[in-house]
DNA sequence: AACGGAGGTTCCAATGAGCGGAACACTACT
DNA sequence: AGTAGTGTTCCGCTCATTGGAACCTCCGTT
C-alpha cells in the first residue's frame, strides 16, 4: 500500500502531483527550497526531488544559485499563450502606462475569474506601495476594490451567490457581513466607483472604476495608494477618463 | 515493451509527456484538437487523451467551446512567477507605452535566451503591422533587429560561437551566411545601433537599439513596422532616447 | 438511409515506471 | 564531536500508466 495515494482519498497521477508542486509557488514564496516544496505538496522528500528534478528538465523550474527553485522561462513562455484577456490588455497598456504617470501609484487592471480578482496588468512597483496585488494574482472581490467594482457590476443572482459564500477577512477593516457588502456595492453602483480604506492591505486603499461593456463590467481599473496619498476625486477623474478611453479602444476596429 | 519508450531512445516520463503537449502550442498554434497534439507530441491518441484530461483537471489546459484546447489560465498565472527580467520590465514599461504613443508601431523588448531573443514585451497590436514577435516568444538573434543588437553586444567568444552554428533563414533577405553576418555585426556596433529590412517577414523592417551596462547589451529595444513606414532617422532617435531613458531607471535605487 | 472517415472516448490486460522508506551525504550551528 | 536540517541515492514492490482495440458521435457524401 502507497500512502500518499490512500491519504487524501482520491489517487494523485504523476502529472498532478507536477501540477501540485508549481501550484506551492504563489507571489509570496517565488522562491522554494527542495524541502519547503516537500511540506507545502505534501509529497515525501524522496518523491518531490524526483518530480522537481523532471520539471527542471523540462524547463518549468530553474534552480538558483541560492539553490532555491523557481519557476522557470520556458512555463512563462508557454503560460504567454494563455488567452487572458488578450485584446483588453493589449488595449488597455497604453491607458494604463499614462495613468501610471500622471499619478506615479500602483494601477491595475483586473477581470473576474473563478470567483476572485484576477489582475491581467499592474504597474508602478517601487515609486508607489506594496500591495497583495500582482500581475497574474488573484485577491478576493470583497476586500479590492477592483473586486467590489466587478461584482456591483454582475447580475443580481451572481451577487447573491457570491454572498452566500463565507467572506474572508484580510484586515480589521475587511467587510465581511454579507449585509454590510450587499449595501456597499448598492453604493459603488449607485456613485459609479469603489472605494476601499484598508480593507486589503494596511495603510493602503483603493479607488476603482468599471470599464463597462452592455452594463456589465468586463474588467476593473484601479489605483492602490498609501492612505495619506488618497486624492479621491481627482483619481476617479482620471480613472473615468481612462475608463472611458479603454471602452472606446475595445469598440473600435472589433 | 511499450513502443513510445523504446522509439525515441530515451524513456520520457509521465511528466515529460506532460510538458511535451503542453509544449506543443506556440505562436502559431495557440489552440489544437487532440489529434494535433496527439501528431505533435507523437503520443498515441490514447495516452494523448489521458494526459491532456489531466492537464485539463489541473487548469493547465481548457477546452473552449470550440472543443479545441488552449492553454488555461492557471498556467499563466504561475507563470508570472518566473522572474523574467522582473526589474527591466516593471521599470521599462512606461518608456515602451510612450514610445508606442509616438510611433503607433510595434514595439518590442527583448532579452537574450538559449541563444534565441526572448522578447519579454511588445506593444502595439492592430494599429501597426503583424510580426512574428510576441511576448513570451523566441526568435533567431540574426534575422531580428533586436536579436542582432543583442548579438552584437556580447562577447567576441559569444558572437563566434553563434556564427559556428548553422544560420536559419526564414526569407530570401535573411543573412545566413556566417561572413557576411558578422560584417552586418561590426557595422551595428559602429554606428549603434541594427537595421533590418525583410530578413524576418515579408514587407517589415526594423530598427533597434541596445541597452548597455558595461558595454554589454542586457536587452535589446526595437520597433518593427511595414518598409514604407519605416522612417529611420527620426525612429533612431526616439529609440536612443528611450533607451538611455530606460538605462537610468536601471540605476535608480538599485 | 446507408456509407465512410475523422475525431474523440472508453476499456482492459500487461508491465515497468513511479513509488517511498531507509540509508547516506553534506553543511551549519553548537 | 554532536545534532538538526537539507538534499541525494538506492532499491524492491506494486499499482498507475500504457497503448491497442473497440466503440461512439458527428459530419458530409452517395
Amino acid at each position: 500500500m502507497s500512502p500518499a495515494r490512500t491519504t487524501a482519498g482520491a489517487p494523485i497521477s504523476s502529472i498532478g502531483r507536477a501540477i501540485a508542486v508549481l501550484g506551492c509557488f504563489n507571489e509570496r514564496r517565488r522562491a522554494l527550497t527542495l524541502s519547503e516544496i516537500s511540506k507545502k505538496s505534501l509529497l515525501p522528500m524522496s518523491s518531490t526531488h524526483r518530480v522537481v528534478a523532471e520539471l527542471v528538465t523540462g524547463g518549468f523550474l530553474v534552480r538558483g544559485s541560492d539553490r532555491k527553485y523557481r519557476i522557470g522561462t520556458r512555463m512563462w513562455s508557454i503560460g504567454q499563450l494563455a488567452p487572458v484577456s488578450d485584446q483588453l490588455r493589449h488595449r488597455a497598456l497604453p491607458t494604463l502606462a499614462r495613468l501610471y504617470e500622471e499619478t506615479g501609484e500602483n494601477i491595475t487592471l483586473a477581470v473576474l475569474d473563478r470567483g476572485q480578482a484576477l489582475y491581467v496588468d499592474r504597474l508602478g512597483g517601487e515609486r508607489s506601495v506594496h500591495t497583495g496585488a500582482r500581475a497574474g494574482g488573484h485577491l478576493p472581490l470583497h476586500t479590492t476594490g477592483v473586486g467590489k467594482v466587478l461584482l456591483a457590476w454582475q447580475t443580481p443572482a451572481a451577487i447573491e451567490k457570491y454572498l452566500g459564500r463565507p467572506l474572508e477577512r484580510t484586515t480589521p477593516y475587511s467587510i465581511v457581513d454579507p449585509v454590510k457588502l450587499k449595501k456597499e456595492l448598492d453604493e459603488t453602483r449607485e456613485r459609479g466607483y469603489a472605494l476601499t480604506r484598508q480593507e486589503s492591505t494596511a495603510g493602503n486603499g483603493s479607488v476603482a472604476v468599471p470599464i463597462l461593456r452592455g452594463g456589465r463590467a468586463v474588467a476593473a481599473l484601479g489605483v492602490v495608494a498609501h492612505l495619506t496619498h488618497l486624492d479621491i476625486p481627482r483619481l476617479v477623474e482620471v480613472l473615468q477618463a481612462a475608463s472611458e478611453s479603454i471602452r472606446h479602444e475595445l469598440e473600435n476596429d472589433h
